[in-house]
DNA sequence: TATAAAAATGAAAATGAAAATCATTATGTT
DNA sequence: AACATAATGATTTTCATTTTCATTTTTATA
């Protein structure tokens, strides 16, 4: 099934309408490739239409996340990024911290072994959220030239 | 050696000062159980001596952290809150999105695979952030009766 | 199709945590 | 003491996000 249908069924679930505003919201999203902030992709909006205002762009990108179309990344550095879900695999994240790379990982080990502890502690897991911070192979080197 | 020495010695190495602020913040801290946001310490502090200023509580919680005896716990509102790290095991967090109950977790196992993963990538890994969401049993058993 | 109800929008203002500013005060060093 | 340096607290600023609210758009109903 489409993005936008998947978006349109969710709205309809709820009673909510498709709008041209969520449309092209999520048309816009979809052409995204990396981790894109609400004013990020309001930049990328306003290109396409103008009159489209922020507000609307942070509204969509909440409700895109209920519907499973988008997953919230926080790497702390006080703003909110979006990723595409739908159809995608999770996956967690390593960052360098000495340049920033991002590498989307997954290991289905520690998939499984997450869910063994919450259920060792009586919770059922429901999300979880894990980010590797490092120094990545370039950045090693780097670090050695200057030494 | 004591948490007052650890934090001499660091402020000594980077050539700052033992101050009475410093001395007064470290020590509520100290007295703190759960996960504090640097309000919370502020409140406290206040009672102890209303003349301390908030900003001088979020530079000391920022000195603590650099110094090993705070660590940073985000658990994604938008607040930061503040843990003792000193002669204390690492861990991570596990929360119930119904009640909010915290459980610190600890699985060597996951760390040692987190390590592997990220040197998999060409990283060396420093730290890491991994928070479990889900629903706690007590939760679980009231949503069951509700139903 | 007209009409009423409900939902969505965009501009602007509000919020709130954290950081920055800066005049003043404290501390350490010759 | 005299000077240099660091720290402080009140205040302001920043900046991402949320809220407000008058207006517009969409949907349901007559
Ligand atoms: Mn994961
Ligand atoms: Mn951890
Ligand atoms: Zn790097
Ligand atoms: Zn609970």
């Amino acid at each position: 099934m489409s993005e936008q249908k998947v978006f349109q069924e969710f709205l309809a679930e709820k009673n909510l309408r498709m709008t041209y505003q969520r449309k092209t919201i999520l048309d816009v999203f979809l052409k995204t490739k990396t981790h894109v902030s609400p004013e990020d992709l309001y930049n990328l909006v306003k290109k396409r239409d103008s009159s489209i205002g922020q507000a609307t762009v942070y509204r969509t990108l909440k409700l895109l996340s209920e519907a499973g179309l988008a997953s919230e990344v926080d790497f702390g550095d006080g703003v909110m990024r979006y990723e595409h879900k739908y159809g995608q695999r999770h996956h967690d994240h390593l960052v360098c911290e000495v340049c920033g790379k991002k590498v989307e990982v997954f290991d289905p080990l520690i998939e499984e072994l997450q869910e063994k502890l919450a259920k060792k502690h009586g919770f059922i897991l429901t999300n979880h959220k894990m980010y590797l911070y490092g120094i990545c192979n370039k950045c090693k080197r780097l670090q050695k030239k200057t030494r």
